[in-house]
DNA sequence: CGCTTCATGTCAGCGACTGTCATCACTAGA
DNA sequence: TCTAGTGATGACAGTCGCTGACATGAAGCG
């Protein structure tokens, strides 16, 4: 279902693919439709629930004595080559997402609930509460910044290094 | 509309509330309420596009010899007033939005336009694009957590103080 | 063979949202 | 003062996202 809602939203537009339409393409009934997705847009985001237990998990096994922001971007760097394997898709979903403003708004939530997701994981692991939700602000940041780089980069350099320069980056604006 | 909308959703609930039945109680009709705000969740959001709208001319206005995080928070000073004459309103709105997520997603989005704006009027100042939006989501960041503990706080420091207390939180973990 | 369970289909219905046309007040200008 | 135009609103019908309730059929298990 996932692939034949990509599929048709890619070819015809978000507005103009019914809920429908995408479960016939897959075989299925509306109806069966709202069983495996909450809502019309989730369809496109199921992946991302699983990049985020990805990331959650790296950051719970992250060594126990790294500072809060690198522990944030050790993690990241879990999720690295599994999207390095699949540039292609990225884009394509990133084109869908961003030709619509409500599968932007899911975006935005998805990224929030990774934010408070490892805030959540640098609580546990001893981290104040201030330091874990900015910690976790900064390091998501500098991963969503180095990931657009990433998409955009015409001569591939691997995500890793962009979500590197990302870090780089916000230490400069800060640290003044 | 917008103070119809927020009393009857605090009272019963956002799923509980149909367009219909806000549009009513404005004396108007859900056709017009549908001129008046693109979809149902905007009617409580509207004032968020004012704010919005402050901030970014506060940071526009803003000294030009100013690095890029610091005119960010001086902009965001410019506010700050404003709301410390409306904190139970804010607090009102907060509770209602924290209690649905389709309202927690429209505030994301609305915080992310904030944060483009930003990164826009950075860039017009002269910094560059990575540094301008790096220090927008910093900003930002730094003035959402300081906002949160401005809502929790009972003993009514001033929302500056609080935002300025997130910048240095974010300095000491990036530091590192 | 009967029982349960799980995935799916069917159907009816609500509410968000839109396009279209009608109505009515208000204004500008002859 | 009449008239034409403009802008805000209402009325109505229709689409689509989404949900609850019940039916069906296949698979597994005693």
């Amino acid at each position: 279902m996932q692939r034949a809602a990509l599929e048709l939203i890619a070819d015809r537009g978000y507005d103009q693919t019914t809920v429908a339409e995408i479960a016939v393409a897959a075989g299925l009934t509306e109806r069966t439709f709202f069983r495996y997705f909450a809502d019309k847009r989730e369809v496109l985001f199921a992946s991302q629930d699983r990049f985020i237990a990805l990331v959650v998990d790296a950051l719970i096994a992250a060594p126990p004595d790294l500072a809060p922001l690198e522990a944030v971007v050790t993690a990241f760097g879990a999720s690295t080559t599994w999207f390095d394997e699949r540039r292609a898709l990225a884009q394509a979903r990133q084109g869908v997402i961003d030709a619509h403003p409500d599968l932007q708004e899911r975006e935005l939530a998805k990224i929030a609930k990774l934010s408070t997701a490892m805030t959540q994981a640098l609580s546990d692991r001893g981290v104040s509460e201030p330091q874990a939700a900015l910690a976790a602000a900064a390091g998501v940041a500098a991963f969503r910044f180095g990931f657009a780089q990433w998409l955009a980069d015409a001569d591939g350099h691997d995500l890793e290094s962009h979500v590197l320069s990302g870090v780089d980056e916000l230490r400069k604006v800060i640290a003044i």
